[in-house]
RNA sequence: GGCGAGGUAGCUCAGCUGGUUAGAGCGCAGCAUUCAUAAUGCUGAGGUCGAGUGUUCAAGUCACUCUCUCGCUACCA
C-alpha cells in the first residue's frame, strides 16, 4: 500500500445532550487530536473533522420534560463542547453542527441518492395514529381489548392477561395512552436500507480487508475487540434497517417523497453523514475542494470513536458509503473502549464523572497534565481506569520529576555556565553516552540516536499506539537525563570545560527535539518549551519531519550560538489536598445528584381505584434461579391461604439461599403471566433507589402470610 | 442464556503469526549524587502469565472445559 496523499481524520460527534467528561476524552478525541497533530508535523495534508450531533429522540423527549425548545438544549451543549475542545487543546479543523443547513442538505441528498440507486425498500403498514397527539403511536402507546381473553387493558404489543403478544391492529376497541381518544389508522411507510444485500463485501472486508480483491487495508492491524464485535454482527447475518423514523426533531425525509410527512432521517443515517457536511463547510470555509477527501482512493479515512459505536462506524455506514458508489472506506476505526472512574464506570445521570469543562476552569493552565494521564491510561484494548491519586502521581513523578527536571537541568546550566548561548564544542571530544554509558560515543551518535528514538515515536502513532508512543517520549526525556548524570556537568565544568560544552550541547540538542515531538500529546508545553527556548513558534506543518531529515544528516537540532531564554517551570506539582479536594467533591455530588433524580409522582389516582389492588403478607418458601436469564429468580410464596409461585426480576441482587424465608408484599390479583414459560402469579413489590438498587418491602416481623395490606 | 472483549509483577498496562532465564512505567528497598521543582542515576526484590485438561520437541501465545470482569442482547408486571 503506497503513502496516502491525504488524511481525513473524523471524531465521534459528541450526542449534545450533556457536557464531555474525561470518558469522551480518553475514548476518541485525544487519541484522534494526537494522531492529527502528529500528521500535521510530518507535513501532512489532513483535516480533523467533528461536530455536534444535535437530533434524535433523546434531545426530543429531554426537551418536552423540561418544556423548552431541542434547541435551546443543543444551543447549550454545541457552546460547551467549543469551549471545552479548545481549552483541553483538541484541534479540530472544523467543529460543524447537524442542525446546520447544510448538514441537512447533505443528508437528504445522500438519501436521495441512495433511494435512486435502489438502495431502500420502502415497507409500508397501517399504523395507529393519535390526531390529538399529532403523531404516529408506538405499540405501548395502544390499549384495548385483548382478542383473546377479553381483557380490556392489553397493550399494543402484549396482552399481560394470557401472555399472548399482539400487534396493535388486533385490539379491539384500541385507545392512546397520550389522549385516550381511540387513534385512528394510517399508512405510514419506511425506508429500509438493504444491508442483507451488503453482507458478503462486509464480511471479505472485515476479515481481509478487500473488497472484490482489492486491498484496501491490513485487517490484521484493526483492534480485536473492534473486529470481534464485527465479526459477531455480521454471523448474525444482516438485516434491512430502518432508515427513518416517525419523530418531530431531526432530519426531514426529502418532502417530494411520498409519506415522507412527519418523518425523519434515522440519527444513525444522519450522525455519520454529519462528519462528510463538516468537511464540506471546512472547504467552504479554506476555500478547498472536500471531494477528494471522501472520494479518492489515495485518502486515508480513520473514524476514531468509542467501542460503543463500532458497529455503526464499521458496518453500517461503510455499508452506507459503499452503496452510494463514491465514497471511500476507512482505513482504520481505532476504537478505544471504556475509562473508569475511582473503580466505578462513569455515569453521567449518578453525576459520576469528572466534566472537562469543569477540569479546565478549576486547573486552569494544566491542560497537558490532564492529557498526558488520560493517554497514559487510554483504554486502547480494554478498559482502563482514571483515579485522582494516580493523576498526581502521573503528574508528580513523571511530568515534573522526569520532563520539566530534565529541561529545567538543562535550561539552568546553559544560562548558568554559557550565559544562555547554546556552546560551540570541539567535535572530537568524547562523552559518556546516555544510553549506553559507553565512553566511545560523541556529539554524533548522540543526534543519530536521538533521530532513531522519534522515530519510534513516530512508529508508535502511525499504528495508533499512543501510550507507546507517549512511553517513548518519556524515556527521551529520560536519556537526557541519563546524559547529565553520566557526564556530570556540575563537577567537571572546572575541569574540563570543553567537555562540558559538548555534553551542554548534546542535552539542549535533546530538549529541542522534545519540543516537537511532545507536541501531539502535550500541545500547550510544546509552545512553551519554544519559548522557553526562544524558538519559533510551531506551525504545526511539517516540522517534525524536517527534524528528522536533519539528524539524519547530523545536523543539530539548534545551532550553536544559539541565545535561549530564562527557566520556567513547565510542570508544578499537585499537593495531595487538591486531589482530596477532587474526590471530596466527586463523592458529595455523586449522592447529591441522585437524590435530586426522584421519579416524578404520578398522576392523582382515586382510593377506589387503589383498593382494586389486593396487596397481601406472603413469606418466600423457595427460591431458585431461572435458568437462561440472568435478572429473573422464581419464587414460591406461602400467602397463608395458598402457595404461589411468582417470578421475579431480582436475581441481580440478591442469591436464592438467601431469601428464603423473607417476608414479602405480593400483588395478589395481578393477572398472571408467563415468563420464559413458567407462570407467575402476582408480582412481590420492591423499592428501587436511584442506582437501579432493589430492596424488599417487608411487613414486620410477626406477619405471616396471607394478611391484607392497605 | 447467546455473542463479543478481557483476566500477565503492589498499581497501570506491553507481549505480532507458539521457541533461549516473561517485559515497561509507576511504587518499593539499597547504593551513588546535588546542576535541578527533596528532583536525578545505578542496582535489586517482586509474577506457578484466572483455574484445569489437552495438542506439540516446545504454550502467556493454539484447542476444550470451568471461573471472574466489562460490553451488546434476551428475560426484570
Amino acid at each position: 500500500m503506497t503513502e496516502p496523499k491525504r488524511y481525513l481524520v473524523t471524531a465521534a460527534l459528541p450526542y449534545a445532550n450533556g457536557p464531555l467528561h474525561i470518558g469522551h476524552l480518553a475514548g476518541a478525541y485525544l487519541s484522534a487530536d494526537a494522531y492529527v497533530r502528529w500528521l500535521r508535523l510530518m507535513g501532512k495534508d489532513v483535516v480533523f473533522v467533528c461536530g455536534s450531533d444535535e437530533h434524535g429522540a433523546a434531545i426530543t423527549i429531554r426537551a418536552k420534560k423540561e418544556g423548552i425548545a431541542p434547541r435551546e438544549i443543543i444551543d447549550k451543549y454545541d457552546k460547551i463542547f467549543r469551549e471545552t475542545f479548545k481549552k483541553i487543546g483538541v484541534s479540530f479543523d472544523i467543529f460543524h453542527r447537524t442542525s446546520s443547513e447544510l448538514h441537512h442538505e447533505t443528508s437528504q441528498e445522500f438519501f436521495r441518492d441512495l433511494l435512486k440507486k435502489g438502495e431502500f425498500t420502502v415497507q409500508e403498514s397501517e399504523q395507529y395514529y393519535d390526531e390529538e397527539a399529532n403523531q404516529f403511536l408506538a405499540d405501548r402507546y395502544i390499549i384495548g381489548t385483548c382478542p383473546n381473553c377479553e381483557n380490556p387493558e392489553a397493550y399494543g404489543d402484549q396482552c399481560e392477561n394470557c401472555g399472548n403478544s399482539l400487534s396493535p391492529t388486533e385490539l379491539k376497541n384500541p385507545r392512546s395512552t397520550l389522549s385516550g381518544n381511540s387513534p385512528i389508522l394510517k399508512k405510514t411507510s419506511h425506508w429500509y436500507l438493504a444491508l442483507d444485500k451488503h453482507e458478503a463485501w462486509l464480511k471479505e472486508w472485515i476479515d481481509k480487508g478487500e473488497v472484490n480483491g482489492e486491498q484496501l487495508h491490513d485487517a490484521s492491524r484493526w483492534k480485536n475487540h473492534v473486529l470481534g464485535q464485527c465479526r459477531s454482527w455480521l454471523e448474525g447475518g444482516l438485516q434491512p434497517r430502518s432508515m427513518t423514523r416517525d419523530l418531530e426533531w431531526g432530519v426531514d425525509v426529502p418532502q417530494e417523497l411520498e409519506g415522507s410527512d412527519g418523518k425523519k432521517l434515522y440519527v444513525w443515517l444522519d450522525a455519520p453523514i454529519g462528519y462528510i457536511s463538516a468537511t464540506k463547510q471546512w472547504a467552504k470555509d479554506a476555500g478547498k475542494d472536500w471531494e477528494p477527501y471522501w472520494k479518492d482512493k489515495d485518502t486515508q479515512l480513520v473514524h476514531f470513536i468509542g467501542k460503543d459505536n463500532i458497529v455503526f462506524h464499521c458496518i453500517i455506514f461503510p455499508a452506507i458509503l459503499k452503496a452510494h458508489g463514491d465514497y471511500i472506506l476507512p482505513k482504520n476505526v481505532p476504537a478505544n473502549q471504556f475509562m473508569n472512574l475511582e473503580g466505578r464506570k462513569i455515569s453521567t445521570s449518578k453525576n459520576w464523572a469528572v466534566w472537562v469543562h469543569e477540569y479546565v476552569q478549576e486547573f486552569e493552565g494544566k491542560e497537558d497534565e490532564l492529557r498526558y494521564n488520560m493517554f497514559k491510561n487510554m483504554p486502547e484494548s480494554r478498559d482502563s481506569e482514571f483515579t485522582w491519586k494516580n493523576y498526581q502521581e502521573t503528574n508528580n513523578n513523571e511530568l515534573v520529576n522526569n520532563l520539566a527536571n530534565f529541561i529545567n537541568r538543562v535550561v539552568v546550566l546553559t544560562n548558568k555556565y554559557y550565559g544562555g548561548e547554546i556552546p560551540k564544542f570541539d567535535e572530537n571530544i568524547d562523552f559518556t553516552a546516555s544510553r549506553s554509558d559507553s565512553e566511545t560515543s560523541f556529539h554524533e551518535t548522540e543526534l543519530l540516536d536521538l533521530h532513531d528514538r522519534l522515530l519510534e515515536v513516530v512508529t508508535a502513532l502511525s499504528e495508533y499506539d499512543f501510550r507507546t508512543g507517549l512511553n517513548e517520549l518519556m524515556s527521551i526525556s529520560s536519556s537526557g537525563n541519563q546524559l547529565l548524570q553520566f557526564n556530570e556537568p556540575w563537577a567537571k565544568q572546572k575541569t574540563e570545560p570543553e567537555r562540558v560544552k559538548a555534553v551542554m550541547n548534546a542535552a539542549i540538542q535533546i530538549v529541542g527535539a522534545l519540543s516537537v515531538v511532545c507536541r501531539p500529546f502535550l500541545p500547550f508545553t510544546s509552545d512553551k518549551m519554544r519559548e522557553m527556548l526562544n524558538l519559533p513558534a510551531i506551525k504545526d506543518n511539517g516540522e517534525l519531519a524536517t527534524l528528522l531529515e536533519n539528524l539524519a544528516e547530523g545536523k543539530p537540532v539548534i545551532e550553536a550560538g544559539h541565545q535561549i531564554g530564562k527557566p520556567v517551570h513547565l510542570f508544578t506539582r499537585i499537593a495531595d489536598d487538591v486531589i482530596e479536594q477532587q474526590i471530596e467533591k466527586l463523592m458529595s455530588s455523586a449522592p447529591v445528584d441522585a437524590s435530586t433524580n426522584y421519579e416524578p409522582v404520578k398522576e392523582t389516582t382515586t382510593f377506589d381505584d387503589f383498593m382494586k389492588m389486593d396487596l397481601r403478607t406472603g413469606v418466600i418458601l423457595e427460591a431458585e434461579k431461572m435458568k437462561k436469564a440472568d435478572k429473573l429468580l422464581v419464587l414460591k410464596v406461602d400467602l397463608g391461604f395458598e402457595t404461589r409461585t411468582v417470578v421475579s426480576g431480582i436475581a441481580k441482587f440478591f442469591k436464592p439461599e438467601e431469601i428464603i424465608g423473607k417476608r414479602v408484599t405480593v400483588l395478589a390479583n395481578l393477572a398472571p403471566r408467563k415468563l420464559r414459560g413458567v407462570e407467575s402469579q402476582g408480582m412481590i413489590l420492591m423499592a428501587e433507589d436511584a442506582d437501579g438498587k432493589l430492596g424488599f418491602v417487608s411487613p414486620d416481623e410477626g406477619f405471616g402470610g396471607g394478611f391484607v395490606v392497605k
